[in-house]
DNA sequence: CATTTATATGTAGATTCTCTACCTATCATA
DNA sequence: TATGATAGGTAGAGAATCTACATATAAATG
């Protein structure tokens, strides 16, 4: 048999609230066209399994940061789907700069160290 | 009452073992040292818990990408000293790789969603 | 027509990592 | 004398993710 398939997957853990919340503020998204989109921006690096999607999604709508409601799909198929909120956009502001102070942090140490 | 302190910690899950074998890198170190080295160098953004970081020592010496010896601190103490071998250097490499090739698929999300 | 693949949502349980909260001990300083 | 800094550690809880499973319908393929 050949090499392995390129790994598709990987997810940098606590990113993922961020990433759903970034992805809402295109437009309201069910689930699964939620991880597609994820993955196809990503260009297939980044995979978001179910189950880490829909408790991901429990999580936000829990903490008020989206709300949902079934709808049909273009294609006639029933799905939920979910908003970013106010609130939730207020998070996902104090979220980014939050990982960008980490982000420079890190590379602090990794570049001095 | 004021303001909260400015939060000194925040870690990025998941990016413990690879702070602490770059840190290694430098030269051989014991835990505390590796813990100030980390937190200075990050100015004080990144805080190494002992809970997390006895535990990640732990871990990397039984992956066998670091060895320990009990020596003598300069001040004369004892304390554990850690030291990165060549495979934990190999897997620091393909750790850092991975790190920013998420960094770069996470960016795609940020920008472009 | 039958089967498989893609779309769509979810749950249970395990795993992994980190954190809080402890405990011990020595040395320096106030 | 007591407190803080240095040094190492553990137990248990909590959070997030992953694997694996279960369900259902629509579209595509044989």
């Amino acid at each position: 048999m050949g090499r392995a398939a390129p790994r598709k997957s990987e997810l940098l853990k606590g990113t993922l609230d961020m990433l759903i919340l970034k992805t809402l503020t295109v437009q309201p998204m069910h689930g699964y066209a939620i991880a597609q989109h994820i993955e196809r921006l990503s260009r297939d690096v980044l995979a978001v399994e179910q189950g880490s999607l829909y408790p991901a999604l429990e999580r936000l709508q829990k903490k008020g940061w989206v709300t949902s409601r079934w709808r049909e799909t273009p294609t006639g198929r029933r799905a939920r789907y979910y908003t970013i909120t106010a609130s939730g956009r207020r998070n996902l502001g104090q979220e980014i700069s939050s990982f960008e102070r980490v982000l420079l942090a890190i590379n602090g140490v990794m570049r001095r160290a």
